[in-house]
DNA sequence: GAGGAATAGAATAAAAATGATCTTAATTAA
DNA sequence: TTAATTAAGATCATTTTTATTCTATTCCTC
């Protein structure tokens, strides 16, 4: 490996993680740690990041500034995983839709070398991210900005949704059960269910802990999904349920 | 295979890869480090490739990372004053709107106790900004993601625009003279078109430096504003020019 | 087929990158 | 407080990379 690729790869892990350790730099590298050094001295002199005490993390931008804080680590393994698995299900050429969230922004994570593709979504990390690291075509949905999930919700984001045919949508939600998903804004409903009509194939990506939970608002039916992913926490029982209503559930 | 061959084959796996190692092309094409080491010399000398130390890197990776960076410290002090000067024309529950640029970010900059008005935007780093620092009601536009500038740009991004009612608009532009706005990329026009149709006041911010430049696509005739705000570099007999099509020039 | 230009590879020396080892500083635990 | 742990930097032998030069080969042109 190269010098300037690792300091690629040093620049690729910190966008998924906000800060790396120099000890974690050496194992996944292969090399001492006075060569990470000296590669995060040149990084630093680049102002491409700063160096913190064991470590280095990116310097200011959306990057930094956006961040799903306490979120991101809730469920972590389970998300990347769902993550994996969901970005399988991509073929070259396809235009996906990445609903607002952390397990769809764990889908993004593994699209970087997938630049035949075309991403929409609402989520303003998502695009962030695969603005800078990855090459596929992007689209960003607009509307009214919601603070709380760093994303963009209401009729003016359903506008460009319906305006964009998908091959597949990548659905997310904070709340489901046997009867569907619901959420505790209007304004998400809206979205949601746009999306159900633009994409050819419909999947919610979800982790089980979400499952069981209601929100205010009744956003989709179940029905409307032709799939769904989650971990292996998820009641078995209700596979069977969901298998009713042809949704297939995909456990990883 | 001829050298020509090479130097395809060479960027071919550039255009995948970001960096590729002497090593790598050496078993790849089957010739010895010499051969590859001139191949690179004559790419590095037509401007094509950089070559770093193990291998050679697109030049174009290093350009566009640096384009934002280099453009925000650009005629600094002259963004600050116009954004300071913009940022006093806006009074309480003015619906505005943000052009993506850095200069209309030093507008957002002066905006973070206004929590009273409405923003709207096509800028990546401005929407995070007034997403991170201020409490306004904000509004993104969406659209094809223009990585270069961190904006949304096309025409799905000017349907939004065409549906908000907008007090004030900040236009900004790299590219301008007596006669309008001009642009590289044509999805660019379609937005600042849309502007100007929604918005009742329209409101030029660019520093003198971009004054006289021309790029490929006309955008807006300099009529079409009711103010320029600029620095004190900007030439004085250009002043009357635009007070004739009743353009108010503001100089800070 | 001779002559000459362009190209490729080998040998070598210089320069740069790397890793091991050690020293020093900062932090934490006892 | 001291001892132990962790992080940072310095130095130098070793390895890798780079640049230069020279030689052999190919491919034209005449």
């Amino acid at each position: 490996m190269i010098p300037a690729e690792r300091h690629r790869a040093i620049l690729a892990l910190l966008s998924t993680q906000e800060v790396v350790s120099i000890h974690q730099l050496t194992e996944q590298l292969d090399v001492s740690h006075m060569t990470i050094r000296r590669d995060i001295g040149k990084l630093e002199a680049d102002g491409q990041v700063i160096s913190v005490s064991g470590g280095v993390q990116l310097t200011e931008s959306i990057h930094t500034e956006l961040s799903h804080d306490i979120k991101t680590t809730h469920n972590q393994q389970e998300k990347i995983n769902i993550g994996k698995s969901a970005a399988s299900l991509i073929k070259p050429n396809m235009t996906i839709y990445l609903d607002a969230g952390t397990t769809t922004l764990e889908i993004a994570h593994n699209l970087v070398d997938q630049d035949d593709i075309m991403v929409v979504t609402n989520d303003f990390v998502i695009a962030a991210f695969l603005m800078k690291n990855s090459k596929c075509k992007l689209y960003f949905t607009g509307g009214k900005v919601d603070r709380e999930n760093q994303s963009c919700v209401g009729n003016k984001a359903a506008y460009l949704i319906k305006e964009i045919n998908m091959d597949i949508a990548f659905i997310s939600t904070s709340s489901w059960g046997p009867k569907g998903l619901s959420t505790p804004s209007e304004d998400k409903v809206y979205v949601k269910q746009s999306i159900v009509k633009s994409a050819k194939v419909n999947c919610l990506v979800s982790d089980s802990s979400k499952y069981g939970k209601r929100a205010t608002f009744h956003a989709l039916d179940i029905g409307c999904f032709d799939s769904v992913i989650t971990d292996s926490s998820f009641p078995r029982s209700s596979i069977k349920d969901l298998a009713e209503q042809n949704v297939e559930v995909i456990i990883c």
